[in-house]
DNA sequence: AGATTTTTGTAGCATCTGCCACAAAATTAT
DNA sequence: ATAATTTTGTGGCAGATGCTACAAAAATCT
């Protein structure tokens, strides 16, 4: 039976060793869909970026979609835990929206990286026969307004926002506003750019009573 | 040489005539590249879709990506042409975008369409060997932008915007907005809540002074 | 040392893809 | 009628896809 675990590697006790990093290969592979998109990655580029063959990533993996979804849960855990825990834990919800935005931007068009989230752009044509994947990456999606939902209530809690404020319209608008950064960061805009479009997030909340 | 010829159908002298509405094909190809996006989008399937046998495809419309491009440019004009004129006509700004966000979230969730727009939905996740048709939509993205932009001139030009308004951030946060709404939109929301969603568009434009 | 276990690379499977060759069919021109 | 022209359906090509069978290789356990 093949040893499918993840990092750190279970005791082994025989067999021969793996002869690569499961977390670099993870890397790479998540590189490729980020860039790609699930499926015009093939596995023979996932292959080549991982610099293994496809028994070993069948392996070590279990196949194309399973891989893909490790790599989505890897990408957001390294990408966007940090800005989102930054954004839950800001007192001041305008300063918080103003940050998380401005930081999204940043991360966008990171130049080390693939332009937009993978979250939004990996998973959107897709065929019949893969609608599984469609589903959990719109579950990160999902998971993202709530999010900002739960941040807009907690502004309510602390005053800052109206009573009577309509939560899940505006975490909505603010998701609408996020997702639409990726389609233009992965259109070419500058960072520059993104990063004032972005601002306009502040927006989406009441005039600030100073 | 076949007929590729768009409606009205040229003056044909010879030759056994084509047994299909070329019109009628086009739009039932629109309809898959629209739900499926352009690569899973088959050509099996747009021919069971279009009730014609492949060669006939080939004959009339070239091949999957000039398909593709003719779908794209009708789908413009069918469902974009009229409402970007009325924005683009509506002398206020604020009942300009307001109107043309309410429109938009309608024609997003349309009952008799697939959900969100095809120009940003469609061909998100392209292999390498079709850059050209990511390129092309992508113009049609841009293109959109540009009429906000021109309608924020205009409005500045109008006085109901500050001489300073910085054009290409403002275009490029309603751009976004709208983007955002096509994701929301496949992802799920309902007709009423996107129409919430969207009337925060009206947000980004600086406060009204009655 | 020998048995056991796991990973490795080669090589190839079945299936699907976009596309087209071909001949029969259906029309108009002479 | 016959020739010319265009569209039709059948059938299939070359190449790519996700995936796997298989045996050699490399480790540990007894």
């Amino acid at each position: 039976m093949p040893n499918t675990k993840k990092t750190p590697k279970n005791i082994r006790s025989k067999g021969r060793p793996r002869c690569f990093d499961r977390d670099k290969a993870l890397f790479a592979a998540l590189e490729v869909f980020w860039q790609r998109g699930y499926e015009p990655a093939s596995i023979s580029e996932l292959c080549k970026a991982m610099g293994i063959n496809a028994p070993s990533l069948y392996a070590t993996f279990g196949n194309k979609a399973k891989l893909f979804l490790e790599a989505a849960t890897f990408y957001e855990e390294t990408y966007w835990d940090a800005p989102g825990k930054k954004f839950m834990a800001e007192p001041d919800i305008y300063k918080a929206i103003g940050d998380f935005f401005a930081e999204s931007a940043r991360i966008l068009l990171s130049p080390d990286t693939p332009c937009g989230c993978m979250v939004v752009l990996a998973a959107v044509n897709i065929s019949e026969d893969a609608q599984e994947i469609a589903d959990a990456i719109r579950q990160l999606r999902l998971a993202t307004k709530d999010m900002f939902a739960a941040r807009i209530r907690q502004g309510i809690e602390d005053g800052q926002l109206p009573q009577d404020t309509d939560v899940a319209s505006m975490a909505g608008a603010f998701n609408a506003m996020l997702e639409g950064l990726s389609i233009q960061a992965r259109d070419g805009l500058s960072q520059s750019q993104l990063e004032k479009v972005a601002q306009y997030a502040i927006h989406i909340l009441p005039d600030k009573i100073v």
